[in-house]
DNA sequence: TGTCAATTGTCAGTCGCTGTCACTAGCCTC
DNA sequence: GAGGCTAGTGACAGCGACTGACAATTGACA
């Protein structure tokens, strides 16, 4: 309001919000190297205040709890995730803008992490969240958040209501419930890279026709091991 | 290994036993009275033990925590789904046994809750569990530990190994995704009872080859409500 | 430079949860 | 059926996550 015909660049951000966005950035990094290299449940507020050398309390004024601070960093993948569907031409099919996001988000995902912290540390986070029972619980309702995001998303390209017609909503529950098989099998790779998620990404995208269709025994070929 | 070639029905537990499981009941049934009526949140564990009239101490021996009170009851009908699974005859193909297992495990659903708690309150338990945040956290990460559980029974089913073939998986993943939309739609619907969450079931696993695939536009006939 | 408001530290307190220890009460054996 | 064994419990102390309140500090802006 304040500068009404212009698409003003961001002025300086003043000390005082400079000084805020160092902090926090101070308190995330700390916290996400704490919890890599000792555990979530082994790594208190104290110490993660203490590394950043600032009370307990302002911590919490940065982060809503200590759950914030570990999901942080993947709120910023589903936000850049989010982003990439609504990017998606409108002539896409819906599944195929979906798969489409996806891959392209794990392509850019890179510029989205590293000005907060090195991927390494990103990457070495998700095994932390995975294996800790209250994070992955944490994690789990965040994605049923996005997904009802995206179902809105899908809706409106395809000019339906999402209260009406339930297939927008069963098709990002259908997606997203290949997206975390996916993603757990993943993580359990030894050295899992982006480029193993791509891979593994598009593999079972194409294995969700053949897992509904009835008879699995006569679609397989030789019965052997094929992961 | 006391009697080696009986088939020994349970003799009478004990007075211990049964002291046991009276004061847990108790425990559950007063837990979930007091999170149905105040809230999860506003519920201290000293007030649960308070209504038993146990030391908080005790609670904790009969409960990993507040949590493990409020899903007790949900545990109970996921184990029923599992051997509503396991029931259905081995010729059905896996989205089939999965549909039947579901309908057939509503049918029964009464007689397992209604022992510990009315089915009243079991219903309404669940309001309180998609409402409140860690709770509905806490649920969706056992629903995803019971994924993995289905997903066995499936893949032994079909003979297949989980770990080689994605299949079972992905069928149980896509199934659970439908099943969660549909349970969430559910609990919005004002006066929700067993024989509305029949119905949605139906309808939206009917929905899910439409919604998965390319051109919604021209499978609608009129674009109007229909839900 | 002085006022105003935002940020922070300190302190006290609540709540979930755990370890410890002593005590009571079923249970089992002789 | 007395005595010992052990499971179950209560009482207490303590930790860690989190919050409210208030005072002290510090950037912002006249």
């Amino acid at each position: 309001m304040r500068v009404p015909m212009d698409t003003a660049p961001p002025p300086r951000p003043g000390l005082r919000e400079r000084k805020k966005r160092r902090t926090r950035d101070a308190l995330l990094r700390a916290a996400v190297e704490l919890f890599v290299s000792q555990g979530y449940e082994h790594t208190t507020v104290d110490e993660i205040a203490a590394a950043v050398d600032v009370s307990q309390r302002t911590f919490f004024r940065y982060f809503a709890g200590k759950e914030e601070a570990a999901l942080a960093l993947e709120e910023l993948t589903v936000a850049h995730f989010v982003e990439a569907v609504r990017a998606r031409p409108p002539h896409e099919a819906p599944m195929e803008a979906l798969r489409q996001a996806v891959l392209s988000g794990w392509h850019s995902i890179n510029e989205v992490v590293e000005s907060v912290v090195p991927v390494e540390l990103y990457l070495r986070m998700y095994r932390v969240i995975e294996s800790t029972p209250v994070l992955l619980a944490a994690h789990l309702r965040r994605a049923a958040e996005s997904e009802e995001t995206i179902s809105r998303v899908i809706a409106e390209r395809e000019g339906l209501d999402v209260d009406a017609d339930p297939r927008p909503r069963l098709a990002v529950a259908v997606f997203s419930g290949v997206m975390r098989v996916t993603e757990r099998q993943w993580l359990l790779e030894e050295e899992f890279s982006l480029a193993g998620i791509h891979a593994l990404t598009s593999r079972y995208l194409d294995q969700v026709g053949p897992a509904l269709l009835g008879n699995w025994r006569t679609a397989r070929r030789t019965s052997g091991s094929e992961a």
